[in-house]
DNA sequence: AAAATAAAAGACTAAAATGTCTTTTATTTG
DNA sequence: CAAATAAAAGACATTTTAGTCTTTTATTTT
């Protein structure tokens, strides 16, 4: 469904989400273990979706990645449109290129749905919403 | 969602199931042509799926690939699970290994239904059902 | 200001997916 | 049986995705 780099971006930024609550900043090394990751991998899937202000950054002694306010209400579909485009919102299951209702693929209705559900529920979710449950330890990140 | 391997799997199969409706045979060339794929490609696949017998095909002049009653009843979702594997009906949405009810990734329950959905609507669309639809031009293989 | 820290950047490698080309094998037709 | 036909098989090439390693830059602490 998603690569493997928008399967990593998406624990990383609920990881982040958690980490940075109350202002704090989490380091590679912590992301990269709190959602078993390979390190220097992430670090540019992070340092790629802070180009794009997805999410904040300090360098030196005490600094880490972060999200503001703004960025906590950044929906899991954001981060997978960054990353992996809209393909999966818009593109046709068997991969024509002009599929529509005009002209569309044996599935084409059917995968309209689909298609429609993913992206709302991708949409509602907030990266925000996780952290009491990741705390309850009611939801996982990794394994 | 699918490999591109996949997409072209499907496509040729149902353009199979037309074109050997009346007990004929297609070549690989009008295949490739039928729906818009790289020749040797889409030959290596369709000899991937013959050795996995879901469909059947003859060497020599007048021959080529075709479907008999029982491959035309074979559904979509069993292409999927030939080329593609059962990951898209049963992996983890996030890429946990160990995803699952009692070790949910954050957005299990939710990608559950969409991946049911997925699943159902694959198993309930069979080869043979397409073949009046191709011909009426109301649905397309290719572009 | 110097040392330590941590992200940013960039070069590089490995593996998988995708695509191409040539040779071999099986079948049919003349 | 010989020639023609068409799939099977396998080697090879290209592109994309995934992952690693080293150097540079920015910030903080002493």
């Amino acid at each position: 469904m998603f690569s493997k780099t928008c399967e990593y971006a998406i624990r990383a930024m609920i990881f982040i989400a958690q980490k940075s609550k109350d202002g704090n900043k989490v380091g590679i090394k912590e992301i990269a273990k709190g959602i078993d990751s390979p390190e220097h991998f992430i670090a540019k899937i992070l340092q790629d979706l802070g180009r794009r202000s997805l999410l904040r950054s300090l360098k030196g002694p005490n600094g880490g990645f972060y999200l503001d306010k703004e960025a906590l209400e950044c929906s899991l579909a954001d981060i997978v449109k960054v990353v992996d485009g809209d393909k999966l919102f818009t593109g046709c299951g068997l991969g024509l290129k002009q599929c529509s209702e005009t002209h569309p693929c044996p599935i084409h209705h059917e995968f309209k749905s689909v298609r429609k559900n993913v992206q709302t529920l991708l949409e509602k979710a907030k990266l925000g919403e996780f952290t009491e449950e990741l705390e309850k330890s009611l939801i996982f990140l990794k394994r």
